[in-house]
RNA sequence: UGGGAUAUAGCCAAGAGGUAAGGCAACGGACUUUGACUCCGUCAUUCCGAUGGUUCGAAUCCAUCUAUCCCAA
């Protein structure tokens, strides 16, 4: 008999597949859906099916989990959800941050509350459809986190967080897999998500429109403020600080003869600084929630390659220790390094380690 | 109530007799399991402040008016 894998189904396309590919591997499934808000709890749209938990994605798990023969739960998650992911999100706004609640929702939620329970109830592993691989490194001792096969659907950016404990426990099936594959395969298996479209956006918000989100769940909202040039001086209103993040250009509702960027947000001022795009250049960042992977920790400064956003390609750079923190120096000048978003360093295509940029 | 200048889309702005460039903003879309960035598309045919005139033809020339700015008072 095959070790036991509870799997998270979202209802998407991939990790209905990690499910047929878990069972070929000889396992015993389970397949979980997490019940992570209820509707009322968000905006609802006709653009809710791009999302991955509203009440039709529970459906399409479990027609898929009966379809594939395995059992299906759900877990009820929504208070958690709500702390650690929707309340962190609006809160970092507030602080004038501009949060990853993608990378806040694997840390606490599926790979800490999911693999809590699935022990409990007796699982070895837990399973998910992100693409991702994981590697067991002898010499290391030391479980790794390692790019995927198809590099374009690469997700070890918001799972830099993983611990040897949590890596240890989770199996990513879908890593050697290209996704024409996966959809391939279930097309195949005849699932009814095969078709689905990739989700995006926040779950949560399924309109797109955090601001409203941020306004609905809040009291003590930033008020509006001054636009302000790098020397200080008024240049207009804005509408308060969460409508903005750094680098942003469009939506200022200010006008100029040349694009103007937000470089930078002030909370103590309650002001927003606006300049040309060069000023967003900037070589180093200091990083917090630091997580280290393939190493240990840092002994001495270490030459990688750094990711500052989801879609960015590496940039090389050199990383030290910086009491808990780290101190990440690139090699050339990085666009829009922005607080609250997650810095990813990697060594070829295994990743050391992350943390959140402050 | 002397002199000078300017009036082109939400903003900036090209245009100097032949039938309205461009940039910014805005809007739409693509990309993206975060927010941004980026890319693509749309955006003056009650017409170039108003009214007349010259001309085959004017945003471009002329006249008058209106508004704003500057220098003198």
């Amino acid at each position: 008999m095959g070790k036991k894998v509870l799997l998270g189904m979202s209802g998407g396309v991939d990790s209905s597949v990690a499910a047929k590919l878990l069972l070929d591997m000889g396992y015993e499934v389970t397949g979980v859906t997490l019940k992570l808000f209820s509707d009322d709890d968000i905006v609802l749209c006709d653009r809710a099916t791009r999302t991955c938990c509203s009440l039709s994605d529970v459906e399409d798990a479990r027609s898929v989990a009966f379809k594939l023969g395995i059992d299906h739960f759900v877990f009820n998650f929504k208070d958690e959800f709500k702390e650690k992911v929707m309340e962190h999100f609006s809160k970092s706004y507030i602080e004038g941050k501009t949060p990853n609640p993608c990378i806040e929702c694997n840390r606490h939620i599926k790979f800490d509350k999911m693999l809590r329970r699935a022990k409990e109830l007796g699982f070895d592993y837990i399973a998910t459809g992100h693409y991702a691989s994981i590697k067991f490194d002898k010499d290391l001792k030391r479980y790794l986190l390692v790019r995927p096969n198809d590099r374009t659907k690469d997700q070890t950016y918001v799972l830099y967080s993983l611990t040897q404990e949590q890596l240890a426990h989770t199996i990513f099936p879908l890593s050697g897999l290209e996704k024409s594959q996966v959809r391939k395969i279930a097309e195949e298996c005849g699932l009814v998500n095969s078709r689905k479209p990739d989700s995006q956006d926040i779950c949560f918000v399924p309109d797109g429109d955090y601001v409203e989100f941020i306004e609905k769940n809040e009291r003590d909202l930033p008020p509006e403020g001054d636009f302000v040039d790098m020397s200080g001086n008024v240049l207009g209103r804005h509408k308060g600080i969460i409508h903005y993040t750094i680098g942003q250009r469009r939506g200022l509702g200010i006008t100029f003869n040349k694009p103007v960027y937000v470089i930078k947000k002030d909370t103590a001022s309650n002001t927003v600084v606006l300049g040309d795009e060069k000023d967003l250049f900037s070589k180093t960042l200091v990083a917090g929630d630091v997580n280290l992977i393939s190493v240990e920790k840092l002994e001495k400064p270490m030459r990688v390659t750094a990711k500052a956003r989801y879609t960015q390609k590496e940039q090389p750079a050199t990383i030290e220790a910086l009491g808990e923190k780290i101190l990440v120096t690139f090699d050339e000048p990085q666009r829009a390094l922005t607080p609250g978003q997650a810095v990813v360093f990697y060594d070829g295509d295994v990743v050391v380690g992350g943390g959140t940029i402050e």
